[in-house]
DNA sequence: ATGATAAACGGACCGCAGTCCGTTTCTATT
DNA sequence: AATAGAAACGGACTGCGGTCCGTTTATCAT
C-alpha cells in the first residue's frame, strides 16, 4: 500500500536524459514484442532484455506490468478521448446526449476488437485500474452525458454501473469465450443506455401497471 | 489452457478416503488462516503446511487459489442462492419481479460487507470466474427476473450488464477506497434496476420529447 | 574542467502461484 | 491375506512480478 504513484498525470518534464531515452527504448521494445507474440506472452524480463536495460529500470519507469501496458495504450486512449470529447457526431459534442452515450459504448466495444488483450492486461492490476486516468475520464464523460440527458439522482454511481459493463475483461469474455458478435454486444449497450435514460426513477415508485 | 475442471458441479462422490479427509483438513486450515489473517495474507503454502499436507495436494483438490477460495465461499453461496430461489419475500418467489431484482442486488451488496475480500479473491482468477457456477446462477436468476418483469430483447445480455455492476471487486472499491456507504450503493442498484425495467427499448426509437 | 549530489541504473534476490514426477497409499479383486 | 493398478501424495522445481541496494552517470555549481 504505497502513496498513489500517478494520481492524474505523469510529469515527464525535468526528466534526466538517460531516463527519457530508456523510456522510449522500453516502449518500443514492448510494442515490438507485443506485436509479434501477443501481450500475454511477454514478460517484464523480455522487455528489459530487448530494450537492453536492467529490469529494475522497467519498474522504476512504469511501476508495474499494468503500468507499462497502460503506457502502451496511451496513444490510442488519447485518440479515443479526443473522439468523444471534441470529435464529430454522434460521438462528439454536436449530438444528442443519448446518441453520444450509445456511440461511446459502441466505440469502446469496437476498441476491444483491436486492443482487447492490451486493455484486459491494463485492467488486471492488483491495486485497481479504477484510479487510472483514462478510466476516470470515461466515467466522468458518461456521468455528464447522463446528466445532460436529463437523468437525475446520483448519476456518478449510475455511470459507474454502466461503465462496468464495458470492461474489456468482460467484453472479451463474451466475445471470445461465449461467441457473441461484438455487434450484438454493442446493441445491448444501446439497449441498456436507452432504458436507463428513458426509465423512471426508483424514488417515484407509483404508476406501475398491474397486469 | 486445460480442459475446464469444474464445469458446473463437482462430484465428490466416489472420492478416495484420504482424498476426502484431506479436503476437509484443507478447508478447515484455510478457514482458520483466513479468519486470523485475512485472505490476502494467506498463501497456498501456508494452507498446505497448516493442513499438514503437500502443496501439490492443495492444487490437485482445488485447482487454483481462486478455486480454494470459491470452495470456502460455497456455504454462504448456497445460503444466498436458497434465499433468492426459495426464501421469503422480497427476495424469494412470493414477490414482484422488480422487487425481487432490487432485493437481489441489495443482498449481494450486503454480502460484500462481510465477505468482500473473499469474494474479490474468488473473482481474481486469471481464467475467468465468469464460468463459476455461482456466477452463472446469479446471471440466470437476474435474466429470469427481467423477463418476468416484462423486459423484452436479449435479457441474458442485459442481465450480464447489470450483474457486472455488482462485482465484489468494484463494490469493494467503491466502499473502501471511495468511501461510499453500502447503503448508497444498494440504492443505486435499485435505481438502476428500476430504470432498466421501466425504460423503453432502443428499437422503438421514436416518442422522444424535443425540449 | 572538476567535483558534489541526487537521480537513475541493473541484476541478484525474494515470495508466491502453479507444475512435475517419483513415491506412497487406498481399494477392489481374488 | 495377497496383490495389482489406479488414484492421491508431497515437495522440489519453474517462471514471473516485483523489490533492494550497491554502483554508475547525468547535471549543475563553482
Amino acid at each position: 500500500m504505497n502513496t498513489r504513484p500517478l494520481p492524474l498525470a505523469d510529469d515527464r518534464s525535468s526528466e534526466r536524459g538517460d531516463a527519457a531515452r530508456n523510456r522510449t527504448r522500453l516502449l518500443e521494445a514492448a510494442a515490438l514484442l507485443v506485436a509479434e507474440r501477443g501481450v500475454d506472452a511477454v514478460t517484464m524480463d523480455d522487455v528489459a532484455a530487448r530494450a537492453g536495460v536492467g529490469k529494475g529500470t522497467v519498474f522504476r519507469r512504469f511501476g508495474s506490468r499494468a503500468g507499462l501496458v497502460r503506457a502502451l495504450l496511451d496513444h490510442s486512449e488519447r485518440e479515443f478521448q479526443q473522439g468523444f470529447l471534441f470529435g464529430p457526431p454522434p460521438l462528439g459534442p454536436d449530438a444528442e446526449p443519448l446518441d453520444r452515450l450509445v456511440a461511446f459504448g459502441r466505440a469502446r466495444i469496437e476498441l476491444v476488437e483491436v486492443q482487447g488483450e492490451l486493455l484486459r492486461a491494463a485492467e488486471s492490476a492488483a491495486e485497481s485500474h479504477y484510479f487510472a486516468p483514462s478510466h476516470l475520464v470515461s466515467l466522468t464523460h458518461v456521468d455528464a452525458l447522463l446528466r445532460a440527458a436529463g437523468v437525475g439522482g446520483d448519476t456518478r454511481l449510475l455511470a459507474t454501473s454502466l461503465v462496468a459493463s464495458l470492461e474489456a475483461t468482460l467484453v472479451l469474455h463474451q466475445w471470445r469465450e461465449l461467441g457473441y458478435p461484438l455487434r450484438q454486444l454493442a446493441d445491448n449497450w444501446a439497449e441498456l443506455a436507452h432504458r436507463v435514460v428513458t426509465g423512471t426513477s426508483a424514488s417515484a415508485r407509483d404508476t406501475r401497471v398491474v397486469t
